[in-house]
DNA sequence: TTAATATTTCAAGATCTATTGAATTATTAA
DNA sequence: TTAATAATTCAATAGATCTTGAAATATTAA
């Protein structure tokens, strides 16, 4: 993952609404959705309509559209139509692909994957 | 870790000066020094004086002095003096904090830490 | 068709971010 | 002490981001 791609991705998570709709759309992530393993074509990824994410959010229906957009350019929510609704779901491999890229370049030579997860502080 | 806290870790991140630097004070962070694990307190946690940053990075001296600011600000980098320099030095546990989050609470639901690191696509 | 619902787009305004160069502070060398 | 070096602070400016409410678009229901 090249630094541009990296800093986008992590400009559309560094915001409370849309870290917030992040958030709700992984909780509704369907679990036979794709993750980024083997997966086939007619899956439902689950998802919310916009409507129902700025209700849960309490955000208003425009400003909420403006930071669905910048997600969605950013590569981090996919969206489909149904009816009068838009489903917004969670991409979640550009999810895996940056926490990968700062595990390895950013947190990587010095405290590497290899201690991932770290232990409890109990086990310490 | 609460969310303020997350959107202001990644906001740190979220600008291509910033990651750079976070990515040379990795390079340069001493193996010995602190990962949150066990640690005692004579170990030098190495990193980089701002003029060698600067020079690495090619950016102006002010302007970095503004991103190693707020970067400091946000708990990505700590700084110490010596002589006439001052060196910075990543916050290797900040970043696992923010990777424990984004990991638990914007991946885990769906694709948990369990299926971290992912398997490689020929192993798929 | 007309009305209601779901969402997006647009324009205005407020606020936040980032860069620049000059001035300032602290430390070391001559 | 004077000069040089390392870094920060400050003020000015340009540009990006976020919120708001009104208007526009698309879909469904009456």
């Amino acid at each position: 993952m090249e630094i541009e791609r990296v800093v986008s991705a992590l400009s559309a998570l560094a915001q409370e609404t849309r870290l917030k709709v992040f958030r709700e759309l992984v909780k509704e992530h369907s679990p036979n959705a794709s993750c980024g393993g083997s997966s086939d074509a007619s899956e439902s990824p689950g998802g919310l309509a916009a409507g129902e994410l700025a209700k849960r959010l309490g955000v208003g229906a425009s400003s909420l559209s403006f930071h669905l957009k910048e997600m969605q350019w950013n590569g981090l929510v996919n969206s489909r139509k149904e009816g009068r609704s838009v489903i917004y779901s969670a991409n979640l491999p550009a999810m895996q692909g940056l926490l990968a890229y700062l595990l390895e370049d950013c947190c990587g030579g010095a405290c590497g994957a290899a201690q991932w997860p770290q232990p409890l502080a109990s086990e310490k």
